[in-house]
DNA sequence: GCGCCGTCTCGGTGAAACGT
DNA sequence: ACGTTTCACCGAGACGGCGC
C-alpha cells in the first residue's frame, strides 16, 4: 500500500462492497445484496485487500469474519456513505419545514435595507431552521461567487451579461427626489430648471462617476451640481433633512427613511432612468430544489413589496 | 479543435478449482 | 455441500495518435 492514498485513484464502490460483506458476513450474500455476481464481489474484495494491504475478511467455516482493520474501517466508511447518500437526497428534494441549510444572498446595503427585513420574515415563516446570510458582493466576481456556492443568489441592478449566470427581472423601479419640508426653492412640484439650480447629495459605493440620474441628464445635455457624495442612503436622507440638498433615489428605498425624517418625495423631473432590480443565480442551480425555492421566495417578496403606482 | 481509430485498462461474467 | 478464489474471456470507457 502506498504511504499516502490518493483517493482519486480509488474506486469508491469498493467501500460499498466492504459495507455489504461486513453486513452480510459473506461474499455470496453480499453479491445478492448488491445485485452482482459472486465473483465480482470476490474481485472487489481482492482490490480492497490490495488497497489497504490487509485481508479484511478471513474465512471461518461458512462465514467471512472481519479483521481488526475491517472493524477500524467500517465506522468511517458507513458514516461517509451515509453522508453522501444524504447529500444526494438533499439535492433531489428540499423541505423548508425541516431544512437547516444556510442561504447566502449577495446584495448591496441599499438593497439589503429595503429588502432583507421582509424577505427574512418570509423565509423564516416557511423555513424556521434555515440560516439567512446577506453579504456584500463584488460585481466583477459575480460568476465566481455563484459558481463556487459562496453565494446562492444575488439581487442587484442590471449588470453586464455573464456566461452561465441566469437572471430575471424582479421589480421595475422609478426614481424620486427627496427634499426637506420647508425647502425655500422647492414647493409641491419640482421642475427640471429648479432641479438643476439646486445642489445635490448623491449616494454611491464608488469614489467617482455618474449615477443613473446623471446619465439621464447627460443624454439631454444637462448637468446637476453634486455638493456631497456619500455611501449610504440613510446618511443622505439625514443630510436632506438638515440642509437644502436634494437626493435622487429609487422609489422603493425612499419611503420609510424619508418619512421618519419628515422629508417629502417628489417625482424625478425627467423620463425616469431605469432602476430595475434583477435576481442572479448560477445556471447550474436552475433545477436545484433549494435554490429554486429561495428564488421563488425572493420573487414573491419583491412582488409583494413593489411600491404602488403613483398618480 | 474535432472526429475517427486502435490500443489498453478495468470491472464484469461464467466455469472450474479449491478450501472448509 | 456450500462458499470462495482463480482463470479465461468480454464489453465499456479512457487514452493517445493521426488526419482534417
Amino acid at each position: 500500500m502506498p504511504l499516502v492514498v490518493n483517493v482519486s485513484r480509488v474506486d469508491l464502490n469498493l467501500f460499498v462492497v466492504l459495507d455489504a460483506i461486513y453486513t452480510e458476513g459473506g461474499i455470496t450474500r453480499a453479491s445478492e445484496r448488491l445485485n452482482l455476481t459472486q465473483p465480482a464481489i470476490s474481485h472487489a474484495l481482492a482490490r480492497l485487500r490490495e488497497l489497504v494491504d490487509d485481508p479484511l475478511f478471513v474465512r471461518e467455516g461458512h462465514a467471512m469474519v472481519p479483521t481488526p482493520a475491517a472493524h477500524a474501517l467500517i465506522g468511517p466508511v458507513r458514516r461517509a456513505l451515509k453522508e453522501i447518500e444524504g447529500s444526494l437526497n438533499r439535492l433531489k428534494q428540499f423541505d423548508p419545514a425541516t431544512s437547516t441549510r444556510a442561504f447566502r444572498i449577495g446584495m448591496r446595503h441599499i438593497v439589503e435595507s429595503a429588502t432583507l427585513p421582509a424577505l427574512a420574515q418570509r423565509l423564516r415563516a416557511q423555513a424556521p431552521h434555515v440560516q439567512i446570510v446577506s453579504a456584500h458582493h463584488d460585481r466583477d466576481a459575480l460568476h465566481g461567487a455563484l459558481a463556487t456556492g459562496e453565494l446562492d443568489a444575488v439581487i442587484d441592478v442590471l449588470l453586464p451579461r455573464v456566461q452561465h449566470v441566469s437572471y430575471q427581472l424582479l421589480a421595475g423601479g422609478r426614481m424620486v427626489v427627496a427634499v426637506r419640508a420647508g425647502h425655500p426653492r422647492v414647493g409641491d412640484t419640482l421642475d427640471l430648471a429648479t432641479y438643476l439650480e439646486v445642489e445635490h447629495v448623491m449616494t454611491s459605493s464608488r469614489r467617482s462617476g455618474p449615477g443613473l440620474e446623471d446619465l439621464a441628464l447627460q443624454r439631454l445635455g444637462h448637468e446637476r451640481r453634486v455638493a456631497v457624495r456619500c455611501q449610504h442612503h440613510w446618511t443622505a436622507c439625514q443630510l436632506v433633512a438638515s440642509s437644502d440638498l436634494l437626493l435622487t433615489m429609487p422609489e422603493r428605498y425612499a419611503g420609510s427613511a424619508n418619512a421618519a425624517l419628515g422629508n417629502r418625495l417628489l417625482p424625478f423631473p425627467l423620463a425616469t432612468p431605469a432602476n430595475d432590480l434583477y435576481l442572479y443565480w448560477h445556471a447550474n442551480a436552475d433545477a436545484e430544489p433549494g435554490n429554486r425555492w429561495l428564488r421563488e421566495q425572493i420573487r414573491n417578496c419583491l412582488a409583494d413589496h413593489e411600491p404602488a403606482e403613483s398618480a
